[in-house]
DNA sequence: TTAAATGCAAAAAATTTGCAGACGT
DNA sequence: ACGTCTGCAAATTTTTTGCATTTAA
């Protein structure tokens, strides 16, 4: 069975042509905002509906395998969920990518500072990537 | 001379009383999003419109002495500038607050990592707040 | 067979714009 | 006096909703 039908079928969701594509375009790309999602599913998929879209990126955020990615200037953009990461932004040509970084001292100091009780992080570095900078 | 006051002058902004009614909302509450700001202005101030705030909010932003805080399942949130720091978010009760963590190790290691040239970070921490705790 | 998903159009919500009059410098 | 700001209404943009039809299980 394919990846991205396994992960709809193991979350509750029915399996439909529509929601394949967004899955698979998810894979491909990592990070991409509703508009973005939306233009490259229509070139597979040209009778698809911006609503259904929206629709599909609400109840697959709602089943927690994918979550938004809230960027500095930008459009959210959404991903699938996997291990915990961060994320760099290029404030040149808008790029995102992922970086792995391990924030448990971070949170543990603000876990003392704060007196919350920890339990996600969301962090983004703002920059220039490399082929920008060259 | 007021605090807010001279914060609009030394921005080369016009000092008016909506503007001043905008930054003394955000010296005390720190972080609103546009319609608490709408609704805690309008007390004071009943004849502003909305279309002033959006209007302000941005040109405060583009003068770089207010900046948006984009915080997960949540409307956007504004602050003034100050010192860098982080934010620690309730999700039970949507509280916000600030977190001074020093991230320059963790920034460090982005760069090494993704090789961008990193010079900003926006680091938000969701978990439950003591008072919800308890 | 049945509950859920799609696509459309319409509605609602969020944000921006244009412009005449008011106001700050 | 001049250029900027305000407030209003209208225009755009973004997101959600209702509903008839189709589709997955």
């Amino acid at each position: 069975m394919k990846h991205s039908e396994e992960l709809l079928r193991s979350h509750g969701i029915k399996v439909t042509p529509q929601r394949l594509t967004i899955v698979d375009e998810l894979y491909g790309r990592i990070h991409l905002s509703i508009d973005e999602l939306y233009m490259a599913i229509k070139e597979k998929f040209p009778s698809i509906s911006l609503a259904t879209v929206y629709k599909n990126i609400n109840a697959m955020m709602e089943k927690r395998f994918i979550k938004e990615v809230k960027i500095p200037n930008q459009k959210s953009r959404y991903e699938l969920i996997k291990e915990p990461h961060s994320h760099v932004v290029c404030q040149k040509c808008g790029k995102v990518e992922d970086v792995h970084i391990d924030l448990s001292t971070v949170a543990k100091e603000a876990m003392e500072k704060s007196r919350y009780h920890i339990n996600e992080d969301a962090l983004i570095f703002t920059g220039v990537c490399p082929e920008c900078a060259s």
